[in-house]
DNA sequence: AAACGCTCCAACCGCTTGTTT
DNA sequence: GAAACAAGCGGTTGGAGCGTT
C-alpha cells in the first residue's frame, strides 16, 4: 500500500462539468473503488472522499431524479422507525435513492417538531394498517396452512418488534433463515408489480401506502 | 422591489470501521 | 499486533431558488 503523501491542496466545492466527465469516464473504464488513486488517475485534483461522494450521490448510473413519491416517503417512515438515523440501510431499500437524499428530505420534513406530528400521524395510520393486514394474513392462513412457516417465522417476529427498534442485523437475519437465496430480500411491496397505479394508492385514504413494507417478496 | 424565511440539495467534516503492509 | 491508509457513514453547513410579506 503506497504511504504517507504529502498533504495536498484539493479543490473543494461544487463539481464542473468536465470534472463530472472525467470521473465518469474513469469510474466506467475502471470500475468502482480505490477512490484516491481515481482522483489522481483521471486526472482531478480532488480528493477520493470527495470524488467517491460525487459519484455516489450524483454520477452513479440508475440513480432517480426529483421528489420522492409517497411510497418512498412511507418506507422512509417506517425503516426510520426500525433503525433510526440509519441512512445507508434505509438507502438500500429504496433503489436510486441515496443516503444523502434520504437524509436531506428526513431533515426538511420531519426533523422539525411541527413535521414531528405529521410524522406520528402517518406512523399511526402505518400500524394500524399492518394490523389490518396480519387480520387479513391470518384468516388467509387458516384456508392455506402450508403458509404457516412464513407467518411464523417472518410476520410474527417483524409484528413483536414493530414497537421497539430492532436491529438490521436481526431483520437480515430474519430475512436469510426463511429465503436464503438472494432473490428474497425484505423488499416494499411497491417494487412488486402487482398492476396497481398509483392513484390507485395515494387517494383520499392513503392507508394503502403504509403496509407496503410489510409485504415481502 | 426588497427583505425574509423556508426548502432543497450538494458538498464538506469528523469519526468509525475495515483492509493492507 | 501495530500503524497507516481507504472506505463508508452520519452530522452539518452553505448556497440557490422560490414564495410570502
Amino acid at each position: 500500500m503506497g504511504r504517507v503523501l504529502p498533504e495536498q491542496e484539493w479543490r473543494k466545492g461544487p463539481w464542473t462539468p468536465e470534472e463530472d466527465k472525467l470521473l465518469s469516464e474513469y469510474v466506467s473504464l475502471h470500475g468502482e473503488g480505490r477512490w484516491s488513486s481515481v482522483a489522481r488517475a483521471a486526472g482531478l485534483n480532488r480528493s477520493g472522499k470527495s470524488c467517491r461522494l460525487r459519484w455516489v450521490n450524483y454520477l452513479r448510473p440508475g440513480l432517480k431524479r426529483g421528489q420522492l413519491t409517497p411510497q418512498e416517503e412511507g418506507i422512509i417512515i417506517e425503516l426510520h422507525a426500525l433503525w433510526g438515523n440509519k441512512w445507508s440501510t434505509i438507502a438500500r431499500y429504496l433503489p436510486g435513492r441515496t443516503d444523502n437524499e434520504i437524509k436531506n428530505y428526513w431533515r426538511t420534513h420531519f426533523k422539525k417538531e411541527k413535521s414531528s406530528q405529521k410524522y406520528e400521524k402517518r406512523k399511526q395510520q402505518l400500524m394500524k394498517q399492518r394490523e389490518k393486514q396480519e387480520q387479513q394474513q391470518l384468516e388467509q392462513h387458516k384456508q392455506q396452512p402450508q403458509e404457516q412457516d412464513m407467518m411464523e417465522n417472518i410476520l410474527a417476529p417483524l409484528a413483536e418488534t414493530s414497537t421497539q427498534k430492532i436491529t438490521e442485523a436481526q431483520a437480515r437475519q430474519e430475512m436469510a433463515l426463511t429465503y436464503p437465496t438472494s432473490e428474497h430480500h425484505y423488499l416494499p411491496v411497491m417494487y412488486q408489480d402487482h398492476g396497481a397505479s398509483l392513484s390507485d394508492t395515494v387517494g383520499s385514504d392513503d392507508y394503502g401506502l403504509w403496509g407496503g413494507l410489510w409485504n415481502l417478496q
